[in-house]
This record gives structure tokens, C-alpha cells and sequence, in this order.
RNA sequence: GCCGGAUUAGCUCAGUGGUAGAGCAGCUGAUUUGUAAUCAGCAGGCCGGCGGUUCGAAUCCGCCAUCCGGCUCCA
């Protein structure tokens, strides 16, 4: 007797085990088509998995509004798409090709790249795979005999996975058609189930098992979904990606730009700077108001300094030098040790403590070329960098007041979703456990009490310490890792900073790095990309275009453009002899948030016609009106 | 750094061995216009750099640089 329980909590009975696929039939003949696989006491498995004993099961459809479907179909179309390369291109190898995020992967080792031509054709060969509706078979096999088939087939990658299997997991390989894999499963019953939905997207290297020192496989990647509808959703996503991308919208809205003379590092132009100064004033002002006091320190430093700091050490590969009176300086990477300069000036007190000095520091690192990426990855950054010097049992309520501050500062500038991540003591650390005991409590205290939603990294803390990291979500749901706190025991120690205590005796303070933005550079990418180019008025590098309908406008429209100045509103004047249809076009292509209309009328009885970026609604209002009214909308937060 | 692709006017892109093109932007002139493109004319290029093949190279080959997509890296 075996009872299957069904989600609505029916139970059907059978005299004898029955196969998934038996178990659907029975319970509907519709069922029976739609079904993909069963999940049996909560695990995805093959329609064809005997059912021998009492289970709760479900018959897993498209119409499942699940992820684990999404998986299967993805997990499918890599092998239909391992399946197309062997039959396109004899000898090549196939290695692994799991689900990911959006679609699917395989990498394969064959001698000759593949070319866009060859994504063409083994994608048109995937299609055919499909319409073939071959049968999926799954096999479980002897462990010597599988290694033997794959090393007989030339798959020596396949082989060296299957050794790896623990002792006593099963080797399953599943056969469709031809072509025969060795696979964990679950799949669809029949490549024909996979549908059309599916698209093979880009070409890419891969280290086999992602090391370096490996082979360089080629990955093909590729997106699956339930139906065209999702397919083109997921089309349409990647173009507003690229819509937004902060490189093409940088270049149009004239914010910066790169060249090979200085790749890596920005060229700020005066729209773009102006933003920069925006967010930098933004941040003097919270800071201020969080009590901490701002520095600055040298760029060039002599190698004696991060030879004591450890950097020279541990970091020297990214650093730039230079040399000079025989002597080797590097360009900062970071700012901490310059920051214990400062701190180790004079006898501290335990008065002073906690100390907050804040730094916009200009760093540079030397990143491999192929990492660079717009304004995301640079080689000359500034970070909007801290260190708090505090005693042990500070820790906890430094921490609370950073992530108070920090998700002020995210909303503000339009983020309202942050995730933070805790990683903890590392298999090799400095300091002793309770130390590291203290530190980490204080931390998932601080970020608990905060309200912040926290996952934890078991043991990816810092050597010299445990951090939190901070996740904000953007506009299209994309994660950025921004802000980060991290506790240091070992740099005061290094470089020697103490303090006097309530006792008269020296103690070492306790090092907290922390940053908000990250980086300027990066943190205003990702700016760019949230907002689209269209920035909120506060943040708009040219906040309102006044414009002329006719000449009758021009004097007036001067006038307007004063005023709006003096109000401190950054103002460009259009009085060129365009049509207003025109400028309104140019001024909002140009994502100017405001823009004033300015003809015989306003000019007669002293008022602007204003339209908001995006809106076709027309506002009129009175001058002193207009500027009151948009100055004070165009007030920084906090200021 | 590694794999693949790309690099032609300010921008977007045509141009596969025989005198470098278009649209937009720019400049000049005309037009004075009521909320997303007025018209005409002009100008604009070491075809990323260096070497090679060829009578002849934007075009074919090699090296380099940069950019793009990944991988690796990001204490």
C-alpha cells in the first residue's frame, strides 16, 4: 500500500508502487500533460522516480509560480544546449552547466573559440532538439563503469567529476537522444518540454572550477523561461539595464568621460563634477552633524609607513610607486595608516574617545585591466572614508550610531532597501577569542538593534577583525555593495596608537573602518543608473533651463535666470532662435528636472510657465512665486 | 592577468583590396515660433597605434593599446 498525500490534502491510496508520472495520470489526465517532474515530501524530483512509500507529493507544472521550475527548465536547456555542441562540433568536451540566475550556462574545452556564428547555430540546433522530443532517461550506474564510458567518450572532465562523488551517492546519468550526461537531476521528461523559451545570449572565458591556474573553458550563456512573454520581460529588463548603463549616460549627459592616456580614472566635466560637489557637500554636512571631524592626508607616503602598516606586505601588487631623492614612495591605496599619523600626534585621553576622523580620501590601486569597468571599478577613487578610534565597550554603540547614519544617507538619496552582511571570525586571525567574542557580539547587536536585515558569512571576517558589509537595492532590483564596517585590533597595534586611560595607564584603541558610499566615483554610477540620468532636483547637475518662446521673452527671461541664480539654483538660459518645441526637446533629452517657458505673456505680467522632466503638464506661476517655490524644493536633505 | 569580440567624424553607425559615407550634433544664414526635431548652406576623418603582405590596405596578417562581455581578483 503506498498513500500519496496531495497539496489540498487528499490522500489516494495504490495497492503498489507507482512511477510520478503514474501518480499525475491518476489524478488528472490534463495534470498528466502539464506535469515536468513531482516533488515528493518537499524534494524535486523525475517524473519517472518510483513512488514505493507514503509521501506527501505535488505535481509540478509550469503554472507553478516557483523558482525551483524556472531551475529545471534552465537546467534542461544546458543540456539540450551540451547536446547541440556535440553534435555540432565533434570532440569537443562538456564539463558543467548549471542554472543561474536568469537562465543557464554550460562550459565546454574544444581547441577552436567559438565564433557568434556558432552561438547562431547551436542554438537553431537546440531548437531542433526540442521539436525531436527526445525522451529523457535517467540511469544510475556503476561507478568504474561510468568513468570508463566518459573516458571511452574523450570526456576526461567528466570523468574527473564523478571521482569526486562521495562514496555511496549514486552516479545518475541521464540519456537524451544521443547524447548521455552525467547529471544529479532532476530534468523534464522530454526535451520537447522545455519549449522555445530560451535564447543562447553571450560568449565567455571560464576557468575550469574557476581557478586561475586551470584551462580556459568556453562558456556559452543562455536565458530559459516558462513562455515568450517572460523571455521578452526578460529582454526588455537588459535593455533598461543598458538604457541606464552610467557609461552611455555619462557620455550623453556630458557628466565625464575616460581615455586610454588615464584608463580607469575619470575625467570629470563640469555637469558631472557638479554633481560630485553636490553629494560631497551632501556628506561634509551628515558627517559634521554625526561628530566627526574631517582630515586630509598626503597622497605620496614613503614605503617605511606601509611596510609598518602591513600594506607592503599584503597589498604591494596593487600599489603604485614612485621614486624620488632615492627614496620609494607609493601613492595611498587607503587611508588608515595616515589616519594613525594624525591620531598619534600629541597623548590621547580617553576623553577624546570615541574619536571619528573623517577623510575624503583620493586612493589609488592598481586593478587588472580586464576588471575595470566605468565609474564601477577605477583606479583612482576617492572613498568617503572614517576611522573611529574607541575602547572595546564602544564598539557596540559606534555601530549603532553608523548604521542609523548610514540608512539616513541611503534614503535620502533614494534607496530604501539595505541588507547588511556579517562575516565572523576567519580560521586565521589576529587576537584573542574573546576579544573576537566581544567584537562580534557588538556588532550583530548594534546592527539588530538598527532594524537592518542581516545574512551571515560565517568566516569571511578580516583577519584583524569581524565587519559588516552593507547591500542597497536599486531602482530595477539590482544589489550594490556600498558601505561597510569593519572592526580592526591590529593597525593600532602595528603602528603603535594608544591612549591614556581613566587609570593613568596606556591602552590600545580599538579601529573602525568604515565607509558609506564606497567611493565617490562608484556610489555616483550607481547614482546615475538608479535615477536613470533624471536626477531628483537637489542632485541635478543643471537644475532648471530657462527658455524663450520669442524674442519679446529674452530680457525677461534674463531677469528669470538671475533670480533663480541668486536663489542658489543652477540655471542654464536658452535664448537661441529654436522654436520652443525644440527646446524643450534638447532641455529634456538633456534631463533638465525644470524647465521655465518664457514668452510675450510672462513677460507682460511678470510670470514662468514651468514643466516638470517627463510631464507635458504646464504650471503658471508668479515670478517670486516660482523662486521661492523651487528653491526651496531644490534644498539639499538636511540642509 | 586570462578567453572571446570590438575600435571609421563629437555621437550612432554604413562601407570585404582600387580617390572615405549617412543621420544627429557643430558652425553660418534665414525663420520669431506657446511646450519633445523650422529651413538652407558650410565645415568636420593619420579609418586606435606600430610593423608586415600587396602595384595598391579602413578592408588581409602580426604585435601593442583601449573599450565591451565574461573568468580570476577585489586584504
Amino acid at each position: 500500500m503506498v498513500a500519496l498525500t496531495l497539496p489540498d490534502g487528499r490522500v489516494r491510496r495504490y495497492d503498489g508502487a507507482l512511477s510520478g508520472a503514474e501518480a499525475a495520470s491518476d489524478i488528472g489526465s490534463g495534470l498528466a500533460k502539464a506535469a515536468l517532474a513531482v516533488r515528493v515530501n518537499g524534494d524535486l524530483r523525475d517524473l519517472s522516480c518510483e513512488l514505493e512509500e507514503d509521501a506527501e507529493i505535488s505535481v509540478v507544472t509550469l503554472k507553478d509560480d516557483d523558482e525551483l521550475v524556472l531551475d529545471l527548465l534552465r537546467h534542461d536547456a544546458a543540456h539540450v544546449l551540451a547536446e547541440a555542441a556535440k553534435e555540432l562540433y565533434p570532440g569537443i568536451q562538456v564539463t558543467i552547466g548549471p542554472a543561474i540566475a536568469d537562465g543557464f550556462y554550460y562550459d565546454f574545452s574544444r581547441e577552436e573559440p567559438f565564433t557568434p556564428e556558432d552561438l547562431e547555430a547551436m542554438e537553431a540546433r537546440m531548437h531542433e532538439i526540442v521539436d525531436r522530443d527526445e525522451k529523457v532517461v535517467r540511469e544510475v550506474w556503476e561507478r568504474d563503469a561510468a568513468v570508463e564510458l566518459f573516458k571511452s567518450m574523450g570526456e576526461h572532465y567528466k570523468a574527473e567529476i564523478i571521482s569526486e562523488i562521495p562514496e555511496g551517492e549514486p552516479i545518475t546519468l541521464y540519456r537524451q537522444g544521443d547524447f548521455i550526461d552525467l547529471c544529479r537531476g532532476p530534468h523534464l521528461p522530454s526535451t520537447g518540454r522545455l519549449g522555445h523559451a530560451f535564447k543562447l545570449t553571450k560568449l565567455a572565458g571560464a576557468y575550469w572550477r574557476g581557478d586561475a591556474r586551470n584551462e580556459m573553458l568556453q562558456r556559452v550563456y543562455g536565458t530559459a523561461w516558462r513562455n515568450d512573454k517572460e523571455l521578452r520581460g526578460y529582454l526588455h529588463r537588459l535593455e533598461e539595464a543598458e538604457r541606464r548603463d552610467h557609461r552611455r549616460l555619462g557620455r550623453e549627459l556630458d557628466l565625464f568621460h575616460f581615455q586610454e592616456e588615464a584608463a580607469g580614472m575619470p575625467f570629470w566635466h563640469p555637469r558631472g563634477w557638479t554633481l560630485y560637489r553636490t553629494v560631497e557637500a551632501y556628506m561634509r554636512r551628515r558627517l559634521e552633524d554625526a561628530g566627526y571631524v574631517e582630515v586630509k592626508t598626503p597622497q605620496l607616503v614613503d614605503r617605511a609607513l606601509w611596510e609598518a602598516s602591513g600594506h607592503w606586505e599584503k597589498f604591494r601588487e596593487n600599489m603604485y610607486t614612485s621614486e624620488s631623492e632615492e627614496r620609494i614612495f607609493a601613492l595611498k591605496p587607503m587611508n588608515c595608516p595616515c589616519h594613525v599619523q594624525i591620531f598619534n600626534q600629541g597623548v590621547k585621553s580617553y576623553r577624546e574617545l570615541p574619536l571619528r576622523m573623517a577623510e575624503f580620501g583620493s586612493c589609488h590601486r592598481y586593478e587588472p585591466s580586464g576588471s575595470l569597468h566605468g565609474l564601477m571599478r577605477v583606479r583612482g577613487f576617492v572613498q568617503d572614508d572614517a576611522h573611529i578610534f574607541c575602547t572595546d565597550d564602544q564598539i557596540n554603540s559606534e555601530t549603532r550610531r553608523f548604521c542609523d547614519l548610514l540608512m539616513g544617507i541611503y534614503r535620502d538619496f533614494g534607496f530604501e532597501e539595505v541588507q547588511a552582511r556579517f562575516s565572523d571570525r576567519p580560521e586565521v586571525r589576529a587576537g584573542s577569542d574573546e576579544t573576537w567574542d566581544k567584537a562580534e557580539g557588538a556588532l550583530r547587536d548594534a546592527v539588530e538593534e538598527a532594524g537592518i536585515a542581516y545574512t551571515l558569512n560565517p568566516g569571511d571576517g578580516a583577519f584583524y577583525g569581524p565587519k559588516l558589509d552593507f547591500e542597497l537595492t536599486d531602482a530595477i532590483g539590482r544589489r550594490w555593495q556600498c558601505g561597510t564596517l569593519q572592526v580592526d585590533f591590529v593597525l593600532p597595534e602595528r603602528l603603535d596608537a594608544e591612549y591614556v586611560g581613566e587609570d593613568g595607564v596606556r591602552y590600545r584603541p580599538v579601529m573602525l573602518h568604515r565607509a558609506i558610499l564606497g567611493s565617490f566615483e562608484r556610489f555616483i554610477g550607481i547614482l546615475v543608473e538608479q535615477y536613470a540620468g533624471g536626477f531628483p532636483l537637489w542632485l541635478a547637475p543643471v537644475q532648471v533651463a530657462v527658455t524663450t518662446i520669442t524674442r519679446d521673452g529674452d530680457e525677461f527671461a534674463g531677469k528669470v535666470a538671475e533670480r533663480l541664480e541668486s536663489a542658489g539654483l543652477r540655471v542654464t538660459l536658452d535664448t537661441s532662435a529654436e522654436k520652443i518645441n525644440y527646446k524643450v526637446r534638447l532641455h529634456s533629452h538633456a534631463k533638465v528636472p525644470v524647465i521655465v517657458a518664457v514668452g510675450k505673456r510672462e513677460a507682460e505680467d511678470g510670470s514662468v510657465s514651468i514643466r516638470r522632466l517627463g510631464s507635458r503638464e504646464q504650471q503658471s506661476l508668479a515670478l517670486d512665486e516660482a523662486v521661492v517655490r523651487l528653491s526651496e524644493e531644490a534644498r539639499a536633505p538636511g540642509a
